[in-house]
Formats: structure tokens, sequence, C-alpha cells
DNA sequence: TCTGGGGTCCTAGGACCC
DNA sequence: TCTGGGGTCCTAGGACCC
């Protein structure tokens, strides 16, 4: 999707197309600002003059998503506030909407997958479609499918988006980039030279800033140069797997499979604070953040139907390193009082002497709520024994 | 100059088991 | 007394993605 979150708020306040707007944060200041101007109705008309401007901005926010109008300043995604502020202070700010994105999310997937059923979802606002079998799928290359879905989910949502027709995923994630917004491009084996050869190594998805770095350092920046390596040689320089990937990847080679679902691995809550605190001096106020975070994570298991059976911790200390702790229990939990039990005890392990600027509570080795067996659940003659060991148990069992 | 929140996957070492 | 090979789980950190 095309600035999906920019977009999104587009549809509700109009009269800001064209202009630059970054979609940020999430700090309260922002919020207040602009309930204030709407008088807490989300669709009263606001004059473009009583917008919240980037200038005023204060707080530790980063940039999720700026309009094409305020990419022209240099300003985009992840870039924090304050120095977008410097690069274009008439920027309109906004606050992220979850609901409102959730909700055109699954719009334009619901969309998606009317007419090309296999879909894996990448995220709120982006899918892997399969179309080899769909009708019609073949046609101009695929081009005639493609258009066929932007304007799906143009007439369903008013939004734009971005396709790439490729053979793989690899590729097709590269082709959607060619040619933003609202375009398609289809890129074919026979175009690896001309089309993708040309990049820049931190195109392929999978190659991020380290890796990206060190590539540099060994004057492998495009892709093509990338693809000209010996693959023995980038395995002694980048382990065995990650080695033969890149070699594979420079080919436009990627056979991985369509995950068309998947269950959770982790679900987790973090805060940064809206100033550096020290363990010791504020500990009344990092208590309440600590245990409302809890709280919260308790909730999300709940609503979503699972139990975890470890909960960790996440600290980001003032010089943004950050350390981590896990707790595994022998049973499982979706209560916050247990949870925040857990990630006391976490907590107890980990350096506390720098200030701390974020706060994180994770749940994880899940499971579906109603899918343990009862004695894992709460018999403590059991409570240490392992999952793979019940079958023992109860075999054990028969015997008294 | 300052850097969010929610995720996934990988690696590597140690404990423990057979 | 000194010694194997294979496996799973747990933990901590790190790279990367949207």
């Amino acid at each position: 999707m095309d600035a999906f979150f920019a977009s999104v708020e587009l549809l509700r306040y109009p009269q800001l197309k064209g202009l630059p707007v970054v979609i940020g944060g999430g700090r309260r200041s922002v919020d207040e600002a602009l309930l204030a101007k709407e008088g807490g109705r989300a669709l009263r008309f606001i004059p473009v003059a009583d917008f919240p401007l980037l200038k005023d901005y204060v707080g530790r926010g980063v940039i999720t998503t700026a309009t094409y109008a305020a990419r022209q300043f240099g300003v985009g995604s992840a870039m924090g506030m304050m120095k977008a502020a410097r690069l274009c202070p008439q920027a309109i700010v906004l606050p992220v909407d979850f609901d409102e994105i959730r909700k055109y999310s699954r719009l334009f997937k619901s969309t998606v997958t009317e007419i090309a059923p296999l879909m894996q979802d990448r995220g709120v606002d982006e899918v892997y479609i399969d179309f080899t079998n769909v009708p019609g799928g073949q046609r101009e290359g695929g081009r005639v499918l493609a258009r066929l879905i932007q304007k799906g989910i143009f007439d369903k949502t008013g939004l734009t988006c971005s396709i790439g027709v490729a053979p793989n995923k690899l590729l097709a994630k590269m082709a959607s980039e060619f040619n933003k917004p609202n375009g398609i491009s289809i890129v074919q084996e026979s175009d690896l030279q001309t089309s993708i050869w040309p990049l820049n190594v931190r195109k392929i998805n999978g190659i991020g800033p380290k890796a990206g770095e060190k590539l540099a350092s060994l004057d492998i920046h495009t892709i093509g140069r990338l693809a000209e390596q010996d693959p023995q040689w980038l395995i002694a320089r980048f382990g065995k797997a990650t080695g033969a990937w890149m070699h594979e990847v420079a080919w436009g080679r990627d056979d991985s499979p369509l995950v068309l679902e998947s269950e959770p691995v982790s679900i987790s809550r973090e805060t940064t604070f809206d100033r550096d605190l020290h363990a010791v001096r504020d500990r009344q106020e990092l208590g309440q953040i600590f245990t409302g975070l809890c709280s919260k994570l308790a909730l999300d298991l709940q609503r979503k139907g699972y139990v975890a059976k470890t909960i960790g911790i996440k600290l980001r200390y003032d010089d943004f390193r950050i350390s981590t702790r896990d707790q595994t229990a022998p049973t499982y939990t979706a209560d916050a009082a247990t949870i925040r039990k857990l990630a006391g005890l976490c907590l107890k392990r980990v350096p506390l002497d720098k200030r701390l600027r974020l706060l994180g509570v994770r749940a994880s080795a899940l499971a579906k709520a109603g899918s343990i067996p009862v004695f894992e659940q709460n018999t403590s003659l059991v409570q240490s024994i392992r999952p793979q060991d019940a079958i023992n148990i109860i075999a054990t069992d028969q015997l008294f």
C-alpha cells in the first residue's frame, strides 16, 4: 500500500491532499492537540491552518509514514521527529490511529483474497499473492490481474497500491518498488541483468544496515557485483547459511513458498518513556509502568486466546544498548499478576545501574488457550515436568 | 541529531537426557 | 577413570522487517 498510514488519514482529512504530512510516534502532545481541535469528533472539518505542525512537536517519536509531498524534503519513515522537524517544520503531524489502520488493512486484504485466494500476510500494509492459477493471471504477463487488484482495492478503500509481478517473492518485492505510487512493474528472469543487477545490495529483502555495510567494505555495492562473487568466498565471510543465501538471491533465485497461515511466536508490549528513568530514583513511576505493561500484555493474550510459558523483559538503556531476560515457568499463564511476578524475577537478574529509556514485557512459548492439558496447568506434582516428558508421566501413572 | 512498537528468525553456549 | 554422539530446551543477543 502506498504511504499507507498517511493515505488513510487523507481519506479522513481530504483537505490535506498534496501537503506534506507525517504520521508519527503517537506522543501525547500531538494526540491532545488534535483531539482539542476535533472537539472529540473525528470527522468534523478542520481547517488546514488548525492542524498541528511538526515544528511544534515535542517528544521522542519517529515517523512511520510521510506523504510523497513530505518526502520531497528528505523526510522519511524511521526518521526521528526532531530531525524531521528541522528538515520540514511546516509539515503537518498526525498520530497513528491503529484502529483505523487495522480496518483498512482488513479491507484491502479481503479484497485481494476475493480475487486471488493464495495470499501471505506481510504486516499491515503488504502481502504476497500467488496468482499462478488465478483465471487470467497470465494475461500480459500478469499486468491485467494486477490492474484488476489495484482497481478492486481502490474501489473498496479509496487507497492506491503498487504491485510487482515476478516469478518469486524476492523479485516481486523488488519489482513493487520500481513504480511507486500506484504502479505496476513486471520483472522476469530475463530482466535480471538489466533491472536487478544495477541495484544496491540493500534493496534485497534481508540485507540490512549491517550486511550492507560489510559488503560495502568489501567493495560490493551492487547486486550484480554480489552475483560475481564465488559462493565459497561469501560463505567464508558471512557464514554458511547467509553466504550461500546471498549468492542465490543475487541471481534472483528464491524458492521460498507462500506462508498462508501461521501462529504467533511471541506477543509483547513495550514503551519508551518521556524521559530517561532511573531504577532507584524513579522506582515508583517505573513500577507503575511495569505493572501497566504486564496488564496490557495479559489482556492481549486473553483477547487473542493464548497462554504463555515464558515471560521476558526488555530494557533499553540511555546509551541505546539493550538487555533482555527470560523466565520460563512450569505452567502456562495469561494472568496479569503471574506475568508481573515472572517479569519481576527477570528484572532482578538484569543490571540496573544505568538510566533506562524503554521497558518491555514479552510472552513467548505460546499455546492456544484451552489446548493445555489440565495436569500441565496446575498440578504441583508435575510442575517441573517438561512437555516432551509428559508422556512418560502418563505411562508411569498406569503403574500406581 | 536522535533514534517507536510489534514482530520473526538465527546463532551459540550450557544444562540435561538417552 | 575417562570417555562418545545425538537430541531438546532454555537463555541472551543481534540482525532484520513492516
